[in-house]
DNA sequence: TTGTACGCGTTATCAC
DNA sequence: GTGATAACGCGTACAA
């Protein structure tokens, strides 16, 4: 490897303090066996070689004889490599994610991109680290995506990640995430929470429920605010008042959830449907109710959002918000690979009724 | 921005040919601006500097004003860059996946190294192209996820992967795959899909079962053969006969577990428990036996394979299998990052019962 | 069609 | 402590 004195293998070095500077054969090892310049060997594999001399056929087999790869690295120096696009989110978990990086995921290579996922665990320290290091690296756009914790905190940070991409003029873009007030020319694609929930109610109410109870983290998310707010409209659009006594605060966990909902049922025996701001917190929701002998949707209607694969499957199957992850996804991959940005996107949000939802207990 | 003529902003030029040859200021900039040579402003940058003389204040100073980027790029090919570990999949979905990811992400990222996911959709050529992508982006190592269609063919397709990531010193490990029986160099972490189902099967054998069926995939991946394998084991030890009749085969999805087991309990009532390759499969498996009317475990008992977080929120919650996916990919990362490969492990695989599986019935 | 010479941005080496 | 120079591997304007 690093050794061009004798025939010595020192095995793999257990240290790797980087890459290795040269792996094997480069475009100088490949020109010398067929005996011609490295101009013309570069030409020739890059393909942009007009005719087909004779010295065409000896490049191609000296690069095939040794095992020549093209170093990206230098290419990408010289301004001709391949970009790379990078998805950032805290965690890879849920069709949530796996949906809107798909999207991203086929523009990004139908435009010839490298598309790769990061995650930070949602700690703020390894997210700034992990952008700086893609800043490094030359990354083409960061698509940051998932809800995000204290707006302010959060849109300085943001502006800082889109100074230091800018820097090498790379793109940073929101992602399922709300445009950032003071902030216009950081894009955003994002779908809608707010109308999301606000039709759900709308459905609950439509079927007579009044005592509509809302769980959820009701943090500084947007996420959870925007879906908060579409609980509100929804109760006034049916003309019912928010009662402070109907919305549940609980942690993300289906876990989390269920206790919230053991102690929200003992002491509110007349609510008849609750909104739930995840499905992972409506499958612990349904679960307490089910521990405590109430029946889905005969006594208590439940709603989630997310539309994840196998809340189809509970029993009850829950009715639940479908989002179009992946046209966010592919929506942003499109400003990714360079479409033009006019502005923030907001996608429309589905209802999804099935079987957890029904008329109110007379 | 890219402008350095005039006043005019093209906006962003929709034609991405590469990455921008030089993003903004470089080091011999803020060498210039500080009034030292590249080789100090390096040292400085990097902290290899000693002592602090008069000049490091300048260096940083007009680093800072320049808004200086360090160039990866040009790092990793003097051999002093971060190294990046790849994480390829199929599809970045389920706990499985991110489970694997997140232990291979910890060690890599405590290592200093980018960890970053690409999937490739199952498709064959984008998994090649992607692969080589990576080569050519001098990767430090490749961790191939996943069960993978017909074993001759990927054998081959995994050689030519090893072999070219090799070439640029790179590694390829297999995750949650099985070592390649003719190619022992390439590293391989797996945990026990022939034990756990083993395990299943005679937790059901000392339930008193007897009629116990096998729905899976049954195609040519190591997964779903080493399951089977394993369904076998535990029928030999519990000592019962292997019946064909008893065996099922079924499509990847729910819906398709579903079908395939409405049509099997209408012709084979006697079967008393079903234990399914994945608890994806034993959630169609679970949908169909309710909409028979089949309590379980009352009359079936069901075990799955994964232990996805959903399935212990079914009705009832499932009993199945759980495997160390976050332990496999730790172990992945820490060959990945240099530690060295003494031979395929195979990591053990643990029996979670819940409420799905039951005495069989009188 | 092919070869020469240079540039990309960084670090290591070796003098001073 | 610091500076000039070579090296990394590649693309390309320019000359032949």
């Amino acid at each position: 490897m690093t050794t061009r004195t004798s025939d010595d293998t020192p095995a793999r070095r257990n240290t790797t303090p980087g890459p290795e500077r040269s792996g094997g054969a480069n475009l100088a090892d490949v020109a010398r066996l067929a005996g011609v310049s490295r101009a013309t060997a570069s030409r020739v594999l890059a393909g942009r070689a007009a005719g087909k001399a004779a010295s065409h056929a000896r490049v191609l087999a000296a690069a095939q004889e040794l095992g020549y790869v093209v170093n990206g690295l230098a290419r990408s120096m010289m301004g001709v490599g391949r970009r790379s696009i990078a998805f950032v989110s805290s965690m890879m978990v849920g069709p949530t994610f796996a949906s809107m990086a798909g999207g991203a995921e086929d523009v990004a290579t139908a435009n010839g991109h490298l598309f790769t996922m990061c995650t930070t665990g949602g700690d703020i320290d390894r997210e700034a680290a992990l952008i700086e290091a893609l800043t490094e690296q030359r990354v083409a756009a960061v698509l940051l995506v998932g809800a995000t914790p204290p707006t302010e905190e959060f849109e300085q940070r943001a502006e800082r990640y889109a100074e230091t991409l800018g820097r090498v003029g790379a793109q940073l873009i929101l992602c399922g995430r709300a445009a950032l007030p003071h902030l216009p020319q950081i894009a955003s694609i994002d779908y809608d929470h707010r109308g999301g929930v606000r039709s759900a109610v709308e459905h609950l109410a439509g079927l007579g429920h009044r005592r509509i109870a809302f769980i959820g983290s009701l943090d500084d998310t947007t996420t959870s605010s925007q879906r908060f707010l579409g609980y509100q409209d929804g109760l006034a659009d049916a003309g019912i008042p928010l009662d402070e006594e109907m919305t549940v605060r609980s942690g993300n966990t289906s876990d989390d959830a269920a206790t919230a909902t053991q102690a929200f049922i003992a002491t509110h025996p007349d609510a008849t449907a609750i909104v739930c701001q995840t499905d992972i917190m409506a499958v612990g929701v349904c679960r307490a109710l089910h521990a405590s002998g109430i029946s889905i949707p005969g006594d208590v209607s439940v709603v989630g959002f997310d539309d994840m694969q196998l809340v189809a499957d509970l029993t009850p199957s829950l009715t639940t918000v479908r989002a179009p992850f992946h046209d966010v996804g592919e929506l942003a991959g499109r400003i990714a690979v360079g479409e033009a940005y006019t502005g923030p996107i907001v996608l429309p949000s589905e209802l999804v009724v099935r079987g957890s939802s029904g008329p109110v207990r007379a």
